[in-house]
RNA sequence: UCCCUAGUAGCUCAGUUGGUUAGAGCGGCGGACUGUUAAUCCGUAGGUCGUAGGUUCAAGUCCUACCUGGGGAGCCA
């Protein structure tokens, strides 16, 4: 008899029918004569129940029937005499496949705070939170590629080690082979890197947008969807040191075009996530609601169902960074002082800035664009006012900055007079100048935190609870 | 990296102005119960109070340093 998934089995299953599952133990419980098992495979949220009449097992095999163990059950499924579900399978043989000893396991069948799950972060998939999320971040990774294959674009897999230190995107991690106690030095003393692996300095990865641009300026359409590494310092919820990034990059867009797809973009994944997860969403906004309960009113947020189809149906706000500063100016956290930080046109926007544009002025996702130039990167289109770059940034409600990106500068000589005044070395970036130099074109391209985007799906407040395993300072475990 | 905050049983927490033997709920274990839904009821075990120093007759409680977690800020995706 074939295994049936749980999935399967609460889908389509009929009374009658002679089914073999197997998975994990949830919870057991009943009375003298009757045990009820909540068996849970990973194919959905939703639990199949496992009616056990005591009297025809073993009671050495029942009592060995905990949290966290798994079995195979063969037996029938029977219409559901309780309330609760609508089918139960009804257990001839059970084989037990792996124990779980009640007083080890950690997990038992009760809410537990994010935190300990996340030093538990090689069990946590076993709740129904975990499980939830990771569907979830699964199903946008797929959403993300169709939406990419079917627009025409090529997945372009760049670099995870590169020897270009010129992104300027963040501290990196050095890659070496050198031994690290005695490592081989030069004549004036410092690290001879000629003897290194790579025969130079090679770090991972902090961005795949340079190599993207390459593909680009040929192939038409890319976009790269990678693990990305920062060594910087960064202790929030929002940051982490690995972490996964997804980089369109697209010849003959300008920053409109861009501007499109990123909405587009965001949009046809959040409706993929609405129309194929919404079993766990329903759970996680379960969830959310009653941590809401614990909040004042004004600081609660709209539940997560609602908040998608609100992204979905409603255009984003464009306006350019000059009008933002205005509409800051005149607001009453500015006037009232409120703001810690200072507004000034030149100012990089600080998290309470663009909070308030988005959660309080305009209650929508943003995009901002046209920011000055000299807080901006190199790489990015010069406007006519010679002041600022079309640089375009899309915030979203409660996560802040999701995508960064711009038009491309495609004019060598200002590329390259840019890079001079920001002290990037122009020799070293010869193969990035000469897409430039050989049949340049207006291009467009941005970067979506994949993370941050599954934070928003599922409406999880930490980002270390949507990554498998988070990398983050003082921590690598598991 | 900076600011705030926390660390007490397996988990979530309480522990009074410093004062006898450190408490609860959940979980575990034992028992009861004819179908349960994080079942219920009765009973029971379980703690070097983050680590190291200090103040004091006396420290879970006060002070200092360090470690770890959480929240916020910066950097950014």
């Amino acid at each position: 008899m074939a295994r049936l998934k749980i999935k399967e089995i609460l889908k389509s299953g009929k009374a009658g029918d002679e089914v073999v599952a197997k998975g994990w133990v949830r919870t057991k419980r009943g009375s003298k004569n009757v045990n009820f098992i909540a068996l849970n495979d990973g194919s959905t949220i939703h639990n199949l129940q496992i009616v056990v009449d005591v009297e025809s097992f073993d009671e050495a095999l029942i009592r060995e029937i905990n949290t966290g163990a798994s079995l195979a059950v063969t037996g029938t499924l029977v219409e559901s005499a309780g309330s609760g579900q609508n089918i139960e399978l009804n257990a001839k043989e059970i084989e037990l496949l792996g124990k779980a000893d009640p007083e080890k396991f950690p997990i038992q069948p009760k809410k537990h705070s994010l935190e300990f799950l996340r030093e538990n972060a090689h069990l946590r998939f076993r709740t129904n939170t975990f499980g939830a999320v990771f569907r979830i971040r699964h199903a946008m990774a797929f959403a993300i590629h169709k939406y990419f294959n079917e627009k025409g674009f090529n997945y372009l897999h760049t670099p995870i080690i590169t020897a270009s230190d010129a992104e300027g995107a963040g501290q990196m991690f050095r890659v070496s082979t050198l031994d690290a106690k005695n490592p081989p030095l030069t004549e004036e003393g410092t690290i001879d890197y000629s003897q290194d692996f790579f025969g130079r300095p090679t770090n991972l990865t902090v961005s795949g947008q340079l190599e993207g641009e390459l593909g680009a300026l040929a192939l038409g359409e890319i976009y790269t969807f990678g693990p990305t590494f920062r060594a910087e310092n960064s202790n929030t919820t929002r940051h982490l040191a690995e972490f996964w990034m997804i980089e369109p990059e697209m010849a003959f867009y300008d920053l409109k075009d861009n501007m499109d797809l990123a909405e587009e973009f965001l949009k046809s994944c959040i409706k993929y996530a609405l129309d194929n997860c919404m079993d766990d969403l329903k759970f996680l906004a379960d969830r959310l609601e009653q941590e809401e309960k614990n909040k004042p009113q004004d600081q609660r947020s709209m539940p997560l169902i609602e908040k998608l189809q609100f992204v979905l149906d409603n255009d984003f706000i464009r306006l350019t960074y000059t009008e933002a500063i205005d509409i800051l100016k005149n607001s009453k956290p500015y006037k009232k002082n409120q703001f810690q930080f200072p507004v000034e046109w030149g100012i990089d926007l600080q998290s309470e800035h663009e909070r308030y544009l988005v959660e309080k002025h305009f209650k929508c996702p943003v995009i901002l664009t046209d920011y000055p130039k000299d807080i901006k990167a190199f790489y990015m289109k010069q406007n006519d006012d010679n002041k600022t770059v079309r640089a375009m940034d899309v915030l979203f409600p409660q996560i802040g900055e999701i995508i960064g990106g711009s038009q491309r500068e495609e004019d060598l000589v200002k590329l390259e007079t840019r890079m001079n005044e920001m002290n990037i070395p122009v020799d070293e970036m010869w193969w990035y100048l000469d897409t430039r130099r050989f049949g340049s074109v207006v291009h467009s391209g941005f970067g979506l935190g994949f993370e941050r985007f599954i934070l928003f799906v599922t409406g999880m407040g930490n980002i270390r609870d949507v990554i498998a395993f988070p990398r983050t300072p003082k921590n690598a475990e598991f």
